[in-house]
DNA sequence: GTAAAAATATTGACTTATTCCATATTTTTT
DNA sequence: AAAAAATATGGAATAAGTCAATATTTTTAC
């Protein structure tokens, strides 16, 4: 577990407080919207603007520091747990986000049958369905 | 291939001039986001309201006539290709999208490893990769 | 075949999630 | 510590879609 700083120097990132707090936001609240990421900070630095933290949740995306899913219907959650070709398993009710394990074995774990000339490069695989708190008693 | 007012009579719909456009250009245009379908409607009968699609497209979804998939990043797209299963196939760089046969086998392709105590009543497979046209040339 | 009832379409305002832009501030480099 | 580079701020703007009231069309019942 490398210090936050650390992780951002070495993917060549300056350290901010306000990157710094995104970063500990999304390890502490795991599948979170931007909007719930944002509060998590303001609660924690007394304020950031908007802009910041799409910004900070952009930028740590696009150097793999973390990892973005944009359900249907949803706005896009942000996690830390990466690199480990992990699925989500969504409930259709109440939005509930968990992690699976991919279903077959290590990474890629889906070939495509036909490919058309595509150079696949991930696979994204969400299982959608009812928790337990939202299924009808039966 | 049933006639179009009958499919929709019998899933207990009206028929509009608005639903039979619409169907009729999901069927022509696979994986048209609603403003696409808009256009080819506006085309054929003249004029449609946005809402009208969308109603229109909603309905036939709910009613299980059409799919509508939501990737990351793009707005929702539809396909009256439905009941086989397939998965897609989506370019980052252009957004084309083609249909992909499932993985594994035949429907239900996938089964989480440890479901959490859910209901899983559907697997969205997502494809992401580059296309032929967008692939640097090597 | 027509009138009443039900369903659908239209218009336009509104919402949500996100991006764009110009300026101000902070961080890094020298 | 000063200059250069990177990031943050605030506010306007956008894209995709929904809401709600009214008008029109379709279906149902005679």
């Amino acid at each position: 577990m490398t210090d936050p700083s650390t992780i951002l120097r070495d993917h060549g990132l300056s350290v901010t407080a306000q990157r710094l707090a995104v970063l500990r936001a999304v390890a502490a609240c795991p599948h979170g919207t931007a909007d719930r990421i944002a509060e998590m900070v303001k609660s924690e630095i007394g304020s950031i603007s908007k802009q910041a933290v799409y910004n900070a949740l952009g930028t740590l995306v696009e150097k793999g520091v973390i990892r973005r899913i944009q359900p249907a219907g949803s706005p896009a959650l942000f996690e830390n747990r990466i690199g480990d070709n992990h699925h989500h398993l969504i409930c259709r009710t109440c939005g509930k986000t968990v992690d699976i394990d991919c279903a077959v074995g290590k990474t890629p774990c889906l070939h495509a049958s036909h490919h058309h000339g595509f150079h696949i490069e991930e696979v994204e695989v969400i299982y959608w369905g009812t928790c337990p708190e939202c299924r009808p008693q039966d």
